[in-house]
DNA sequence: CATCATTTCCGACCGTCAGTCGAGTTTTTT
DNA sequence: AAAAAACTCGACTGACGGTCGGAAATGATG
């Protein structure tokens, strides 16, 4: 923490703000308290506010994407396993630090819209190049029939990204399974696989949380 | 409009401003001018800036949105021209007004975020139990395979608000096109048809601009 | 160490804006 | 006509995002 740069320091008072204050509350002048630093010097590292929350997104998102991306491209391993593993990046890694507090006023939906859509933007780029890469292997291995293998991964991010993040069309768990499910056997139809076989997308294995 | 309600004057207003003024740069004042009204007005009918933007794309989408469930509704016609029709209400009614103008200064995506979240959320929940009655009554009458007609709606509904709308995942329209034709090709197997038998849907009858 | 240059830091200040308030005006009710 | 209710208004407030000029730290040079 001490070591840290000062950049870094301002991402970590505005992620701890997070936890306790709803979003459009957090002032710049706030974040500069709460990291110990002066005002003026938030805009040395930060050209906006905005930025700032940009940066904090980046930052949370970057590693497990990384090993989403590292494990995803395994060559060695079945496509299907490694789409899984997409689909477990989309469901834990949902903007973990925006779900810990449903509570306070529900006025002010605004910014917090804004880091929804970075979110999601962010994922569905990032990820879509790999998913399509694996859908083309599974292609070419003759384990996919599909002819439009970037048209798929665009479809099955958008909807896994939609659903997980659970801001639009909220919904029940039960639901989100529900749609996910069907997202499954549409994929499995679609890709001239067995009823059922692709079921284990889904399966969430519950680790036990840490 | 000389016998509108003020309530419509300040949306007709900000619906004006809209055309060449960046989201964020519109103040309430500014929408109190350009309505001939007070300021103070404003919040006689409305209880923050946020609710006159969410009443505006509420009204903006009460009609083309009643009338595409009217068209829906029809149980005479054929599902699939039904269907059609669902897509076409996503595609024309994309935010209109905030497609007029890309050039403003791209520094201020913040309450843009917030519109377009709004809009797809609208649109999805609206939308999706008259899709999902379609898609039953195609599966009773045979056109139709699949055993989860709300999750097939409202997979297909969210894929094509997400890309018709294009605020994630910016892509050109012929990105767009291809990954409804995607979307389409999956229907067409997920649902047992006949390849290319729904490529009508995606048909843009190009009505002679108005 | 002395001097200068560059980077880093800062908080007082500025302009702006969402929202309030209480007083004024119009409309409706009695 | 009088009282009540509904409506209108713009000056004011408090807070905020962002700027600015200079202070402090750091580093380079000799």
């Amino acid at each position: 923490m001490s070591n840290s740069t000062k950049y870094d320091k301002i991402l970590d008072a505005l992620l701890e703000l997070l936890e306790t204050k709803n979003i459009q509350n957090i002032s710049v002048s706030e974040i500069a308290y709460t990291a110990g630093i002066g005002k003026g010097s938030i805009y040395y590292y930060f050209p906006s506010k905005n930025a700032i929350f940009e940066a904090l997104i980046e930052r949370s998102y970057r590693k497990p994407l990384e090993t989403a991306k590292a494990l995803a491209s395994q060559t060695s391993v079945s496509p299907f396993t490694r789409m899984s593993m997409i689909f477990q990046a989309c469901k834990s890694s949902s903007l973990a630090f925006l779900h810990t507090k449903k509570d306070s006023t529900l006025s002010n939906v605004q910014e917090e819209a804004f880091l929804h859509q970075k979110y999601l933007s962010h994922m569905i780029t990032e990820l879509k190049p790999e998913l399509a890469k694996i859908i083309e292997q599974g292609i070419t291995q003759g384990q996919i029939q599909f002819n439009n293998p970037i048209a798929l991964a665009e479809i099955v991010l958008i909807v896994l990204a939609v659903k997980f993040d659970n801001t639009l069309v909220p919904s029940s768990w039960e639901e989100i399974e529900d749609t996910i499910l069907g997202l499954i056997t549409l994929l499995e139809k679609g890709t001239d696989n067995p009823a059922g076989s692709l079921n284990f997308l889904m399966i969430s294995e519950y680790l036990p949380e840490s």
